[in-house]
DNA sequence: CGCGAGCTTGATGCCGATCAATGCATGTGG
DNA sequence: CCACATGCATTGATCGGCATCAAGCTCGCG
């Protein structure tokens, strides 16, 4: 895919599976994504012992579980991924979708074991990132250690948002706010502003918006038939941006 | 009203603004609350520098707004605080209740302003920790450093945790799950399992809980006829612990 | 004492859940 | 290639939980 040069490479060549493509995070396609800018070429070289492994995730397969002993974060290279938990009562409930360029397992840090299962919707690539590994190289480079904490701190913001959401708003604003939400991550990757592919079912979908597939599904013919999306199955093709954000400020609920 | 003796009361009385009382942290009272164990005395020394300032804040009163720039994060030493965030309709919904022993502002890292508003519910105090200061002594003191990530992981698990409770869970669960939530944190400060003082109204306790006041106010009503509270007013006798657990295992909604 | 903020309780209505039937794509085996 | 199964999505009919509206109540406080 990008594979490039393999000076040093042919040594871990042998310790993954096979990847003829370098680890090396200082020239990895979503460098911007995960890491800090202004890095000096040391800080790159510090930062470059980050990733040990890459692996692959089947589609539907489990990166990690609920309960597991936490030991890495996860870096997702390509593909796309869902988080959840289980409720006491046995019900799961998904808590996110993550892109290219996004983590998992920051949840696992505060009692060294993971809190949510990570399903690979697709196929998948990760990178491991051990967190011992990661301490070190935060101590030694300080924009490194600000930009970890800047993570945890956006994805507290993220789960607050989500919050209210799920306190304040009616069904059809919710399917519009993650909708906009897809978009605007979608677009700080430099693709479609317009046409989304979901990865997920209605049924996963109403999950992480506390909501039943049904209502889903019946959002998704409203916004239809209102001239603001074009769907079909997962493919949505959205024609009216700022109608959906209209529906945002509804009051009820 | 709950006016102890005063010994070194008076003393924090004449200060207040300017402080013969030592903010050393390595002799405060909540010290296992907000760090880590086993720190070494040349540890303790660094961790000393890191709160510049104690401050006051009356009940109502605002620590800090959402959008305000984030410079610091606060310790609750004493008293009570909400956080809440505006939805784009203009709404509020209350996002947490803080409790001494616990940090505000953690959600401001991410983009160096706050995200929320911190609002005492009762007179308070707070310690001031100067974020670049907190960098310092993390690099510095490793175990610092873990600290601070499991702090910023917690909340994430607990925002988690809660998006669950809202999207899951029926009105009563959600007001059972909350009152165990409080009596486990009284608990782990050393403070009575049975009884609670709510600082909060029925309206906050709704905001932060998706629901309505009236639903609350009955959720009370009905955990009182069936024996598992006493409610009056916001004093709240806990009958049946056991009896607030069942309730979250319920399984419709 | 009387005011007002906060709380309780009842009556009604609506949104989204639930139940159920059908449609539609993909895949599998005969 | 068709028959059939399976998983997912759509759509309709009905139901129930919580919001809403409305009226009194409690208590702290000037």
């Amino acid at each position: 895919m990008l594979g490039r040069g393999a000076r040093a490479n042919d040594v871990v060549e042998s310790v993954m599976k096979k990847y003829p493509i370098p680890l090396a995070c200082s020239n990895c396609a979503l460098r911007d994504l995960f890491l800090p800018v202004g890095l000096s070429r040391g800080d790159m070289d510090e930062i470059d012992q980050l990733v040990t492994t890459r692996r692959s995730v089947k589609r539907g397969e489990v990166l990690f579980h609920a309960g597991d002993p936490f030991a890495s974060l996860f870096a997702v290279r390509s593909g796309f991924f869902k988080t959840q938990v289980t409720a006491p009562d046995g019900r799961d409930q998904v808590t996110g979708f993550q892109m290219a360029g996004e983590l998992l397992g920051l949840d696992g840090i505060g009692q060294q074991q993971h809190h949510c299962d990570a399903i690979a919707l697709e196929d998948s690539q990760v990178c491991e990132i051990p967190y011992v590994r990661l301490d070190e190289v935060s101590r030694k480079v300080a924009v490194m250690q600000q930009h970890l904490h800047k993570i945890l701190s956006r994805e507290i913001v993220r789960d607050q948002n989500v919050m209210m959401m799920l306190g304040s708003m009616r069904a059809e604003a919710r399917v519009a706010a993650f909708l906009l939400n897809l978009i605007q991550r979608l677009q700080a990757r430099g693709l479609s502003a317009s046409t989304i592919l979901l990865h997920m079912t209605r049924e996963e979908i109403g999950s992480y918006l506390g909501l039943k597939l049904e209502t889903i599904s019946r959002a998704f013919s409203r916004f239809h038939q209102e001239g603001l999306l074009k769907v079909k199955q997962r493919d949505i093709q959205v024609l009216d941006e700022a109608g959906l954000h209209r529906l945002l400020n509804e009051k009820p609920c």
